[in-house]
Formats: C-alpha cells, structure tokens, sequence
DNA sequence: AGCACGCCGACT
DNA sequence: GTCGGCGTGCTC
C-alpha cells in the first residue's frame, strides 16, 4: 500500500512526461515547482528536469497539487515560453498511443518539428533581423555623419541595422558604445510568400455540387471518387475558401508535397501568406519557422504531408487528404499511425468535415462509402469536356518472341510519332518489387503461395521462395511449371538500361531520365519537372514519380514499359497498388486540348487489374478484387495486425514468437493467426525477426491483449515486440 | 538512454 | 589485494 502524502498544497506538483524513448520510462514523473516559475507553467510547456543523473527535456502534462511520491526533485527551468502542445494535441497524443500501442512520448516528438525535440544533432535557431532604437534620456552632442543617423529615427520608433550601415558604420559603433542607440532583435522567418495573384476559377456545375454537399459544420467524412483531370483540387480550393470566410483554418494532406509542386503553387496563388507548407524539402530551421507560423495563429491553411496532420491551428474547419489511395499516410516506423485516422479523430474534435479525395480509393475506403460510413462525392467527367486517353495493351510475351524484350514495336512507333509531332511522351519503368521474386522469362509465370495466393520471395541464400505471410517453402526450380521452358530467372531492370535503349532507338530524342537518384538532391525534382513543362525535353522517362499528379499540357503519350512488375510483389495488394499506379500514369495524357494515348506493355495482359485499368473501370475494379478480398479474408472484410518479434538469439526469436501465438490463439477464438513466420528481411544487422499476423474483424479484446503483451515485453531486454496495425507491408 | 551497483576473473 | 568486464535495475 502506497499512502498519498500531501504536500500542504502550496507547493505546484507537475507530471512531466521525460524525453527518452524508453518503453519503461514511458510514463510520467512528478516534479516539485520552484515559486518563481509557477507562473510560466502551463499545460503543454517544455521544461527541463533533473532526471536520473542526467538533465533532460519533457512535457508537462499534469498539474497538480500532491503526488503520491515522497521525495520529489524540482524542475530546472521552462525551455520555451509558449505551449508546445495544445489541449488537443495533448489528447492526441493520448488517444494515439491507445491505438498504436507505441510510447506516448513518440506519440508526441512525432507531431513536432526535430527543432523542438530534446536530442537534435544541430541546435537550430530563430534567425533575427537587428534593429535600434534612439535613447532620449542621453544626452549627447553629435556630429555631422552621426547627425545623419539620428535623423533617420525622425518618424521611425525602429531602425534597422541595415539602413544604417549603409549611412556609416563607424558612426553606429559609437553611437551604439554611447548608448545612444540601443539595439532591440526582431524575430525573422526563413521563408517568405508572396500576396494572392490569382482568383478562384468558375467552378463547372459538377464541382459546385460536390463543394454544396459538403456540410462544413460537422464532422463527417467524404469520399471524394474523381477520376484523373477531373478537377479535384478546385474544388478543394473553393471547399478552404468558404471555410476560411467562417474564420475558420485548414489543414490540406498531399502524398509528398515536394512531388506536386504544382498543386502547391496553384494554392500560393489563391491563398498566398495565410499558407504554411511543410515540405521534405525544407530545412530544419525553415520547417520550425513554418511551425512557429502556425502555432501562434498567423497562418490559416496547413498544407504538408503525412505528419502536417499534427499541425497545431486553433478552430479547424477543414481536412483534406489528396490522393488519400497513397500508402505514405501510414507512417511505418513507431508510432505507426495513420494520417487518414488522425484526420477523422480531429475533424470530430473539431467538428468539421474531413474530405479524402482520389481517382483509385483504397477499397476501405470504397467499401465505406458504399456503407455510408463515408459520404460518397463524385466527379466522374474530366473538366471541359476532355476525354479520359484511349489505352492499348500490349502482350509482351509475343513481343519477346520476336526479340522486343523491352519495347513493343507499336510503342516505338507511337513515340516516333509523338517526336514528329513535338508532343511530349511520359514512360514509366515500373520497378516495384524490384529482382525480389522470379518470373519465368519465356512466359511471364509467377510462382505463388498456395495457401495465400502471395507471390512467393526470392532468398538468395538459401536458393528458396518463401511465403512471407504464412512460412510456405519451396526450392527454387529452373523450369517454368506453366510452358516448362528453363527460363525462370530473377528479374529487375533498371531507369538507366531503358534510357540506353531509347536511345538506340531515337538518337535526337531529348530523354529525361527521372528516378530517385536523379531526384535525391534538393530540389532536382522541381526543377527537372519545370524543365520538362517548358519542353526542353522530349520524353520523360522515370518510375513511380513520374505518375504522380503532375499537369503537363503537352503530353499525349503514356508509355508503361512493364506493368508487371507490382503485380508480382508479395502483398495481397499487389494489384490495387499496380490498378492505381496505372490509372494514375495513364491520367498524365491528353490533359489539355489534344486527344491523349496510353500504351501499356504487359506479360499479364489478361490480368483483371490490367484490363480495367485499360477501361478506366475503377468500379469494376473494385467488385473484382473485393471478392478475391472476401474469399482470403483480407481488408476490408478483416482488419490486419502484424506483429515482428525480434531478437539478437536466434532461438530466443523464435521462442518467444511461438510462445505469443499460442497465447494469442488461446486468447482470441474469433481471429485468425498466423505464423510465426521470418520477416521479409529475416535478419537485419545480425537481428533475427519473426512475424505474426493477426486478422480480426472485431478489436475489443485484441487490444487489451496485445497491451498485456506489450507490457510483458517491456521487460524483457532479450526480445522486442512490435505491432502494426493495417500495416503496408509485413 | 545513462549510470551505479555488484558479482566474477585476471593482473601489477 | 585491486582493476575492469558487463548483466541488472533505477531514474520523480
């Protein structure tokens, strides 16, 4: 028994929540208040505290009079005077760490800029501009250069350096050593953003319906389903500006913000400085900047990616989430949470509606809507008229035949076309799941699991295809099972291969290979796309990124090199990911008045998410895949958790996992479990990792165990257990 | 995460 | 005897 002692009440007690992740040290410590801070304390503030014997940085997150602890140390000092997470982020917070089971303090350091975070390599500064003021009290006889000084204070109270330098820098130095001037510091942001240029466009009459249907006062979610050109971020436009006419904010979720500069600009020219972006681009120092903006009421509307969900504006009116399909809003290290969950949890808080929009929903999200859990909106036409591009479908297995491994002759003869023309062709090189599986190059066969229908993983080491879902293994055999040719072989190409053999092909052309090693460096990425956009170039060649929702007026032709290659990747959302990344490439063409085509290169030509990619069926789409869904029992009809188990001892690893199994299988009767089984990557840095997945329809019990568990594990230094919920990838 | 404490083996 | 290896445990 712990009795509560009392400490006469006049003496603050606050609960401090310790930067350290450390799961045992995950909870909070109570701390005594010095008199003369007790008034900077508030809920929320930063303080430094002796902890241990080191001194470190936490959040106060309870202020009180007793504590149940006897001898309680004092708080050092409060690191900065504004509350660094307000009375909903404190909740968040809270509310996350339920749902992620990861440390609370992660929970938090994650919402904030690494400015504000205890261990940062560089100390990151505000940045000042120095200005003076004239001291009226001092008497003082000035002469002629200084006089000059003088009268620049006329009908100025401030100066700034600057101007002053310019008149004499002698002189300022010793009106300054006399007191006469006096220096006074101005904070200053990195950035700077430029007045409105520009109106919101008319509206067609199926955008102006979506933006009416919306009730921007309460919190419901929409679906947005607006196929590619449709015209979406109009509407998301008009949507921020009927919200900010209520004196109210935004916050405005893009996959990547550095990836759709485009978007990012049409919202600078409506908006101007009420915006604050959160880029990947950004230095440290201009992000805290842009966080400062935001936490102390000077801007109105937040657009960022993943994590500018956490963006601390008072009075949210609205949520959007671009392209809410893309994966990137789950983040997938700890607290792996979900951005698209955080939205609907601010938007009830707030009261305010959250708007995901997209071409190719998650069929969750579909789902959802179809159950009007989600308001369903839709923009089914492309703005103007325009048509969605017509798309061919090549087989390449009759293309290799005739020696064309990797371009069809109907696509070198649409860009040569193109080239004639002067119009501008997009390629995209597919290379997800890159060389990790075999496929048989005489006839395109994949070998899968058979027990879930997963293509099965490449291990090198062992010469084996293994299934990372359930354990199944299988020696790798050379023969192709389908047409038994011995062409099994892995598999990968890269940007550069392609580029050599464009050129082989068109020796004038101007190629602009775009991939994440040519991106990498700051602001490559804009720039190569501006480059583009002014036509400097004549293809652009590239993975993933050049799908992205990028406007480029003068492309007309849509070349997918491979579409295979996603389909392969072990992941029971292999062909939602390749439907989307399909629809999405094939919505770059014949964005403005000339008529656009797509060429889509494939082993698998038959393959449903092929040929509806090909019609722009994302319904039909849809009823297909969710029946595969039904049948493995995979989202949405059940929700995954995955559990990695990890240990530098090999048996311990496995030990333990097998252990955790078995208290899960006894614990929950009504979901599925299975493994244990090694992890994608089985050893990482001489760590062994296990997986279990845990596929449930209801989450009452599963989180108290899974807790228990993870209190358990807290313990023991020997094993680490992980858990994600709805993971990407396991 | 640090750091002390403590329990063992190797050494001036 | 004492120095130092790291396993264990604690931090208001």
């Amino acid at each position: 028994m712990c009795a509560i002692i009392l400490l006469g009440g006049d003496t603050l007690i606050v609960g401090v929540l310790v930067e350290l992740s450390n799961r045992k040290i995950d909870r909070i410590f109570d701390y005594k208040v010095n008199n003369d801070l007790e008034a900077k304390i508030k809920l929320g503030i930063r303080v430094e505290v002796p902890f241990g014997h080191q001194i470190l940085e936490g959040f106060v997150l309870q202020i009180k009079k007793d504590s149940e602890v006897q001898e309680l140390k004092e708080i050092i000092r409060v690191v900065d005077e504004d509350i660094i997470l307000n009375k909903e982020l404190l909740e968040l917070g809270q509310t996350m760490q339920k749902k992620t089971l990861s440390t609370l303090i992660s929970c938090y350091q994650v919402m904030l800029p690494k400015a504000l975070k205890a261990k940062k390599s560089a100390t990151i500064n505000k940045k000042y501009d120095i200005y003076y003021r004239l001291n009226k009290s001092i008497d003082y006889k000035f002469n002629e250069k200084q006089r000059l000084l003088i009268d620049m204070f006329k009908d100025k109270e401030l100066v700034s350096r600057k101007e002053l330098l310019q008149i004499s820098s002698s002189s300022l130095k010793t009106l300054i050593q006399k007191k006469v001037l006096i220096e006074e510091k101005k904070e200053h942001y990195r950035l700077t953003y430029d007045k409105k240029k520009s109106n919101i466009k008319q509206l067609t009459l199926e955008q102006q319906d979506v933006v009416d249907t919306v009730d921007l006062l309460n919190s419901e979610t929409y679906l947005l389903y607006g196929v590619t050109g449709s015209g979406k971020t109009e509407v998301y436009i008009k949507l921020i500006d009927k919200v900010l006419q209520k004196n109210k904010t935004a916050i405005m979720l893009v996959p990547e913000i550095s990836l759709t500069p485009q978007m990012v600009n049409r919202f600078q020219e409506v908006f101007g400085n009420q915006i604050a972006a959160l880029h990947s681009a950004l230095s440290e120092g201009e992000k805290y900047d842009e966080w400062r903006r935001i936490n102390r009421g000077e801007v109105s509307i937040v657009i960022g990616a993943r994590s500018a969900i956490f963006a601390p504006l008072n009075n949210l009116g609205i949520i959007i989430i671009d392209e809410e399909h893309s994966d990137s809003y789950k983040q997938d290290n700890n607290p792996r949470y979900d951005a698209r969950e955080i939205a609907v949890i601010r938007g009830k808080q707030n009261k305010c509606p959250v708007i995901m929009g997209s071409a190719t929903p998650r069929l969750e999200s579909f789902a959802r809507a179809k159950k009007n859990v989600y308001k369903l909106l839709t923009l089914p036409n492309r703005i103007n008229g325009k048509k969605l591009p017509e798309v061919e479908l090549i087989d390449m297995n009759i293309e290799v035949k005739k020696g064309n491994s990797y371009f069809s002759k109907k696509l070198i003869n649409a860009i040569s076309e193109n080239l004639k023309k002067q119009e501008q062709t997009i390629l995209l090189l597919n290379r997800r799941g890159y060389a990790s599986f075999v496929m048989c190059k005489n006839c395109g066969y994949t070998e899968k699991c058979p027990h879930c229908d997963i293509t099965l993983t490449y291990h090198k080491t062992s010469n084996m295809l293994r299934c990372h879902y359930c354990g199944y293994a299988t020696n790798l055999v050379k023969t192709c099972k389908e047409c038994h040719e011995d062409a099994i072989s892995s598999l990968g190409i890269g940007t550069e291969r392609i580029e050599e053999e464009l050129k082989k092909h068109f020796k004038d052309a101007r190629i602009l290979r775009m991939d994440y090693d040519t991106t990498s460096r700051k602001g490559m990425h804009a720039k190569m796309i501006k480059a583009f956009i002014n036509q400097e170039y004549d293809i652009l060649l590239g993975t993933q990124i050049v799908a992205k929702g990028l406007d480029f007026e003068n492309v007309t032709l849509v070349g997918v090199i491979n579409a295979d290659t996603s389909l392969n990747i072990p992941d029971f959302r292999s062909s939602e990911n390749t439907f989307a990344l399909l629809n999405q490439v094939a919505g770059r063409s014949g964005r403005s008045a000339k008529a656009g085509n797509v060429i889509i290169q494939s082993f698998n030509p038959d393959h449903y998410a092929i040929t509806f990619a090909k019609n722009h069926d994302y319904r039909g789409f849809y009823n297909k895949e969710m029946q595969i869904r039904r049948q493995l029992k995979y989202p949405p009809y059940y929700y995954i958790c995955y559990l990695k188990i990890s240990s530098k001892d090999y048996n311990e690893a496995s030990k333990e996992a097998n252990k955790i199994k078995r208290s899960l299988e006894k614990n929950l009767k009504q979901d599925i479990i299975l493994g244990p089984s090694p992890a994608n990557i089985f050893k990482i840095n001489n760590i062994y990792r296990y997986g279990i997945i845990i596929k449930y329809k209801n989450d009452l019990d599963l989180y108290n165990i899974l807790n228990k568990l993870v209190e358990h594990y807290r313990s023991n230094n020997k094993v680490v257990l992980d858990i994600d919920f709805n993971p990407n990838h396991f």
